[in-house]
DNA sequence: TTAACTGGAAAA
DNA sequence: TTTCCAGTTAAC
């Protein structure tokens, strides 16, 4: 865009508004004028750029050929930000590439305007977006917005930091720090020498993961490739950002994570695009990281729904990793103190080799006891009447107080309590309106937590019993007990909106829910016990074993080297038995078996497909389901404070032979419905939870 | 937003 | 059969 300059300096001699007021329109005029030639004058090479537009229709999921105006030519390079034309609207997109030609038989529309030079979106992402997109039946364009974070100018404008010299890695502290887990030595030193192993990794209780996969990347460095290690959350990712630190040395890598803001996450996304950094830890949008010459690939606790993206087209960060490890011919590691039956499929299917502790050695780290809270004796001990925490239970966190802090992880927190059936542990129901029943003030009857009804002679309607009991008693409350059992010692509680990263070493009873438990600065808790296992057992939910598993193991992997584990719960559950020998595979791959008879992932593909009744129906009806796949429901969804139309869902299943058919299928059920306008149905392959 | 396309009605 | 028009569709 260009004005002559005889003709501004003709304009300063007008007077004052009048002379502004003419220079705009003059200016605009011209600048039009500049526009309209600029863009006729197209570029002498490559002038056709094949663009990829930001746009939510499905069946528009391709990339569009624009004229490349001679003035844009330089930096219309493939991955860089442009606004193009499209349907006379004023759109976003990216440069895929540039062509001689176009297949277009019409007339193209010049690109509008290059954004900025910055090729944001690297060939390696593209390619990746396309193969995403297709195996969560989405499109390209939300997986580009989950990849690519907004632009943040004045960021992009800076002068970048200058990359920090290579360092070296220690092999000799890496093997060290892996001792125990094999074989983990292997492991890494095939990484050092530019190789490609893929494990699946179980980490003996007391393990500080941060540091093994520190080592892990540091020996990928080693061989002159990049890393990427998605957590779970922020707390995971700091604790890794902190052991990346100590291993690599500073500035080699970034942590990306949303709470970092806009413009931090843009300028550590830009480090790690113009390759001035090859490390990047970071929470699941960090699985999309652009690194250069990815040669290693962690995920951290896979079983964590953080991991799957709520954002369409819904990703899970380990399926996302697994793909670019194929992709870009990277190694692979799934660790976590648990296992998912996803992660045992890697194995079973041979892509990828265990590492896990060897006997001893996990033997060694923690002793897990299980506190027989059987019905039998919850009723015979007398402070169970008070309490939920039994007798066996007080000696141990007493004895373990005496050598350092005390884990007691406890489900939900608050005091609020839903009431359930003494016996039976039904939950207590409404008899007018089904809502949950919760303790009225002293001495009162029971109140409906929805209507407000005084049940005032309830029975259980499936044993007829008359006795209620407060299942939930939450942190608050099992904190205050500890308090007065144990006068002096300090009580420190975690949970909710208060979570604590770290604690000091030193002699207090840590109350905190899953998920929320403080790591122990230095060596770990001299014991960990967890209280009310039952709760989190027998949930409606596809994965609650699992799930429970993983929030157990979680919190028992903080006990110091030789801690001990004490679970209060019924000792003949096989959930617990795995605990108590450490062997999550175990019990992934027993599920697993599970999963397959009961027709499950992954022995299944499973899809969801939700929206109002009508347009779900249709959705239905246009789909052609592979031979032998079923779909079940349509179900109405429960609505909380539903004011809008009522929302429906339907699960369809093929077998995993055919999952590939089905996706294709519904991919084609969105673009079709897209193409006619029809009200829109969320797709969802492979949900985390159902 | 808008050019191109569709199909149906009127004119011949 | 041709022409005209209005509503629809695709979209570079």
């Amino acid at each position: 865009m260009t004005r002559s300059r005889p003709q501004e300096a003709a304009e300063l001699e007008l007077p004052g508004l009048v002379r502004d007021r003419v220079k705009e329109g003059k200016a605009k005029a011209a600048a039009t004028r500049a526009r309209k030639a600029a863009e006729a004058e197209l570029a002498e090479h490559a002038p056709v750029a094949q663009v990829l537009v930001d746009l939510p229709l499905a069946h528009l999921d391709r990339p569009f050929d624009y004229a490349v105006p001679a003035v844009m030519s330089e930096d219309a390079q493939p991955g860089v930000r442009v606004k193009v034309r499209f349907a006379g609207k004023d759109v976003d997109g990216f440069v895929v590439t540039r062509a001689a030609e176009s297949e277009h038989s019409g007339r193209l529309q010049p690109l509008r305007r290059v954004v900025s030079a910055e090729a944001v979106l690297s060939p390696a992402i593209a390619e990746l977006s396309a193969e995403v997109a297709n195996r969560y039946a989405g499109t390209r364009a939300d997986v580009l917005r989950l990849a690519i974070p907004p632009r943040h100018a004045t960021t992009e404008k800076a002068p970048s930091p200058v990359p920090a010299p290579p360092g070296r890695w220690d092999p000799a502290a890496g093997v060290a720090a892996w001792a125990g887990h094999e074989p983990a030595a292997a492991f890494l030193g095939h990484l050092a020498r530019g190789g490609v192993p893929r494990a699946v990794w179980h980490a003996a209780a007391g393990t500080d993961h941060p540091l093994l996969i520190a080592h892990a990347v540091g020996a990928t460095l080693e061989s002159g490739r990049g890393a990427i290690v998605v957590a779970p959350d922020g707390k995971d990712v700091a604790r890794l950002d902190a052991a990346l630190g100590e291993v690599l040395g500073l500035g080699r890598h970034v942590a990306l994570t949303a709470e970092a803001g806009p413009a931090a996450r843009y300028r550590d996304f830009l480090a790690v695009r113009r390759d001035l950094v090859r490390v990047v830890v970071g929470t699941r949008a960090a699985a999309f990281a652009p690194v250069h010459e990815l040669g290693l690939v962690v995920v951290w606790d896979d079983g964590d729904d953080l991991l799957s993206e709520p954002r369409a087209p819904y990703p899970h960060a380990r399926d996302v990793l697994m793909l670019r490890a194929e992709r870009e011919g990277a190694a692979a590691l799934v660790g976590g103190f648990a296992r998912t039956v996803e992660a045992d499929q890697l194995l079973r299917s041979g892509w990828a080799h265990e590492i896990r502790p060897d006997r001893d050695f996990a033997r060694r780290r923690l002793t897990v006891h299980i506190a027989g809270a059987s019905d039998f004796e919850l009723e015979r001990d007398p402070l169970t009447r008070t309490s939920r925490v039994p007798r066996e239970a007080h000696e141990a966190i007493r004895d373990a107080l005496a050598s350092g802090p005390v884990l007691l992880q406890t489900p939900r927190r608050g005091y609020a309590a839903a009431l359930a059936c003494e016996r039976c542990r039904t939950p207590a129901r409404c008899s007018i309106c089904q809502g949950p029943l919760r303790l009225g003030g002293s001495a009162r009857p029971p109140e409906c937590g929805w209507c407000g009804h005084r049940e005032e002679a309830w029975a259980c309607a499936v044993c007829g019993d008359r006795g209620l009991r407060a299942p939930v008693v939450g942190d608050a409350r099992t904190a205050e007990e500890m308090g007065r059992i144990f006068p002096g010692v300090r009580v420190i509680t975690s949970s909710g909106r208060r979570v604590l990263t770290e604690i000091p070493d030193r002699p207090a009873v840590v109350v905190a829910t899953p998920g929320a438990e403080p790591v122990v600065e230095g060596d770990g808790y001299a014991a960990v016990v967890l209280l009310d296992t039952w709760l989190l057992l027998g949930r409606p939910d596809l994965r609650a074993d699992e799930e429970a598993l993983r929030r157990w193991s979680n919190a028992l992997a903080l006990v110091r080297p030789g801690g001990r584990g004490l679970v209060v719960g019924d000792p003949a559950l096989p959930v617990l038995q795995a605990l108590l020998r450490w062997d999550q595979p175990g019990f992934a791959s027993r599920e697993a078996g599970v999963r397959q008879e009961a027709h499950l992932p992954p022995a299944a593909k499973l899809a969801t497909l939700t929206g109002e009744a009508g347009a779900l129906d249709d959705a239905l009806t246009l789909l052609r389901l592979p031979e032998a796949g079923e779909v079940l429901g349509p179900v109405l969804l429960d609505q909380n404070g539903g004011a809008t139309e009522e929302v429906w869902r339907a699960v369809v299943r093929v077998p995993t032979m055919a999952g590939p058919e089905l996706v294709a299928a519904l991919g084609e059920v969105q673009r079709l419905r897209s193409a006619r306008k029809l009200t829109p149905v969320r797709v969802q392959v492979d949900p985390p939870t159902l």
